[in-house]
DNA sequence: GTCTATACCACGATAGAC
DNA sequence: GTCTATCGTGGTATAGAC
């Protein structure tokens, strides 16, 4: 019954993972320390450059733990969106909604650190620090190619260059709202307006799609 | 004739932007160090903290140079825009046009640093560290005030607060363009797509004018 | 293999001499 | 205004305990 041999070692990783994260999310990276994270994990200082190499690579981890489940929900709900309609394809708003939803649910997630996770990674999407890029492209390759497939059918007219500068665009639109939430009350002259998960989705589904939907830009079109 | 008595001040601060901008440009903000900055401009370490009084300052001070400039062109183009026509408001199209437009320009614009600063303008917008949002919510809110006064005329049906989300979706997009121009490649399945300026401006605009114009979402058109 | 203690160097900031 | 000296803190590398 004494699991101690393996306690120790698995523990250690995440519990570094989990204050990391904790920290990451309530002060950024940089203002984050290692002794800071050490401490709250009650680990040598040490330990974080054996198990993970450097700081950067903390980050990564840190990340990437929480990438990898919102992009594979991303991928099983439009799965399922389009099961079984060959010729009956998902609309826009259907399609954009898996895309959507698993991003910004994760604000209001109660459970783990990934109700505030969200501003972190909001941020590394538009500020890939060199080796971060590389673990979003990676883990984002081919979530972006289904949703790109599956729009594609949707905007048949679209080029399929126009056709990634508006998923550009709309990925922008989502990743400044999930980093600046607190933006809008720029724009709203200080009266607060954050709504629930829902209302935020379909906000924002109901602005991309009518993006995506717009003719081809002259110029543009032809130029595939 | 000799100017040495002022030439040694004012030249000072003017190098040590200019060489803290550069840096910055290259390397991010974290990863320049204030004697890298003050080895390039040939001034003591101290100096930066003489002049500016800290690496923060130093950095909002860079940022105000070029912030400055490019909103004033903003409004300098909607007041053109919008002059002697009462009746016959701009398109939302034309507005859009007055606020992408001075921005992505820094990107070819020659002269100066420019040219490389719109990066980290791009990822100061999205992740402003504390002080730095300050900074940028000082200096466009009368921006968006502005613009937001003029796109409200031009879609009336949508209720203040819904206006509010949709600028702010449209400004997630123009950051995330400017920040992150390489992300294209990863939608675009490596083939490179970068257009010039006016293209891009063009390709910004179809999309905002359209997602501005979808019709107000079910449950918060009501809401105002 | 895991983990700790500790030393190392670069950083931002400041005080005080000039 | 400018410079030198110095401080505290940061990330990292290593040696060695278990």
């Amino acid at each position: 019954m004494n699991r101690e041999w393996v306690v120790g070692t698995v523990e250690t990783k995440d519990r570094i993972l989990d204050a990391a994260e904790r920290l990451f999310a309530e002060q950024g990276f940089d203002a984050t320390s290692l002794r800071a994270i050490t401490g709250e994990a009650s680990v040598n200082v040490a330990a974080v450059n054996y198990h993970f190499g450097s700081k950067d690579a903390l980050i990564e981890a840190v990340l990437a733990r929480r990438l990898e489940p919102m992009n594979s929900e991303r991928l099983r709900l439009l799965d399922e969106c389009e099961r079984g309609r060959d010729d009956d394809p998902p609309s826009i708003e259907e399609i954009l909604r898996c895309f959507f939803e698993p991003a910004l649910r994760m604000h209001s997630d109660p459970d783990s650190g990934s109700a505030r996770f969200i501003q972190i990674f909001g941020r590394t999407f538009t500020e890939p620090g060199d080796r971060l890029r590389e673990l979003f492209v990676s883990q984002f390759r081919v979530v972006a190619r289904r949703f790109k497939a599956a729009l594609g059918r949707s905007v048949p007219d679209l080029s399929k260059q126009e056709l990634s500068w508006r998923m550009h665009f709309m990925i922008g639109a989502m990743a400044h709202t999930m980093s600046n939430a607190e933006g809008l009350r720029l724009l709203d002259e200080g009266r607060p307006s954050r709504k629930d998960v829902d209302e935020e989705v379909a906000l924002l589904v109901r602005f991309a799609a009518a993006g995506l939907r717009a003719p081809a830009t002259a110029g543009i079109a032809g130029r595939v």
